[in-house]
DNA sequence: TAGATTGTTAATCGATTAACAATC
DNA sequence: TAGATTGTTAATCGATTAACAATC
């Protein structure tokens, strides 16, 4: 009887995660957290996968790329179930962000009150108008451009936001990766260039209208359309 | 010698189009009018696919799923194709949007310069808190949200988009459906259930910053992550 | 035990890539 | 003509679904 038990504690396995995956990740806490809101403390496949219109393989799929979270016959633990996807999103610990551009798009991310329950917090912004330099924004200092790199460095920040004119974002880019941010946020409606070996996630507010608008328009077919998240 | 020639001019062809294929339609649109502006008269597969960090056999095949665009040896003329996609996504014409919800981000979605340029126009903004209604943000005066019908009706309304607190979003959707309303776009941080003659597009902005705290967190696998749009 | 539900495998489905004849 | 580039087909790759033994 060789080898009776040639995995005998299948480690989260190296199989390489489709970014879909990540991206229904976030759907689920969320969900999650409104059903622990909602006095929920188990939940399963099949109810979050109804509650956002998945089906209740695909739950257990994504889920079991990380681990086993689950108990069989049961289901899963809320609590637990948050604490696991939150290690994997890597959002149980705080992230400061730096916000670049602080117009009328800026003032509202500075004022969006969604972001600290996921541990992001904007610690500074900056802008090149000398009028807003040095002015606060929501209790957060809005510093010179050129100051960037100091304070990124200083409060160790690893995460920005581009909230600039189209025809800037391309430069803030730049310094933004000069400063060593590791990922961005970019609102500027324009492709930008990075290094691989800073990761990027484009939102372009108009785009989202146009997906939209196509769905609309060919609504005849079968465009179920969750799109966007 | 029967049926020679079985399709003799092949109309668009019948093929569901992959939702994927609408997303990135949109960013080709938005590169090729950056092209123009910047002088270019015709491009092809591959300058569109290299701007766009994509394949060109990817960008040829989404756009020959609507239609032969290009001319062999020669690529795609930027006005022709810009003209061609935009009739596609349904930004060949003007679009009136409704608002609900004018806090930070109702505010900023109302100072939006991008919309317009594609066609999107925010006609009204509703809000239930009486010391908004009767403003007029942006020159886009604000109604009482039980007006919603009356307005949207009047002015032909199919678009809206939600910017209010989560607790409010479902019922603002219920409402903005009872209105007539076809498409919305989502900004607050909860699932929103539709009958499903109405589109939706849901934006997370913290969702966002997760996506990128995944990234950064897991950044030593492969995880080229151009997502988001 | 019967009923519920997981994690996982195999089967299906869909999307991307590579290759190339047709065209300019 | 030679070089460039499209649209399309076939091959590859990846993601979703269905089914089910294992578990509680």
């Amino acid at each position: 009887m060789p080898q009776p038990k040639p995995k005998p504690a299948a480690p989260p396995a190296e199989v390489p995660v489709p970014k879909a995956v990540v991206s229904r990740l976030s759907l689920y806490l969320r969900e999650l957290q409104h059903l622990v809101r909602d006095g929920h403390q188990r939940t399963s496949s099949s109810q979050l996968g109804r509650l956002l219109g998945f089906s209740d393989a695909q739950v257990r799929k994504d889920l079991a790329y990380f681990g086993h979270f689950g108990h069989p016959g049961i289901g899963y633990r809320c609590d637990d179930l948050i604490k696991a996807v939150r290690k994997i999103l890597g959002t149980d610990r705080d992230w400061p962000v730096a916000l670049v551009g602080t117009g009328n798009l800026g003032h509202a991310l500075l004022g969006y009150k969604g972001f600290s329950h996921q541990g992001f917090r904007i610690v500074a912004a900056f802008d090149v108008d000398p009028a807003r330099v040095g002015e606060a924004i929501e209790g957060v200092q809005v510093y010179h451009l050129d100051d960037l790199a100091t304070h990124a460095i200083q409060q160790k920040i690893k995460l920005g936001m581009i909230a600039v004119p189209a025809s800037a974002a391309q430069s803030v880019a730049d310094r933004l990766v000069a400063a060593g941010i590791e990922g961005i946020v970019n609102f500027a409606p324009v492709t930008i260039t990075l290094p691989d070996t800073v990761r990027q996630v484009g939102v372009d507010l108009a785009i989202e209208l146009e997906q939209l608008s196509f769905s609309v328009v060919n609504r005849s077919s079968a465009n179920g359309a969750e799109a966007g998240e």
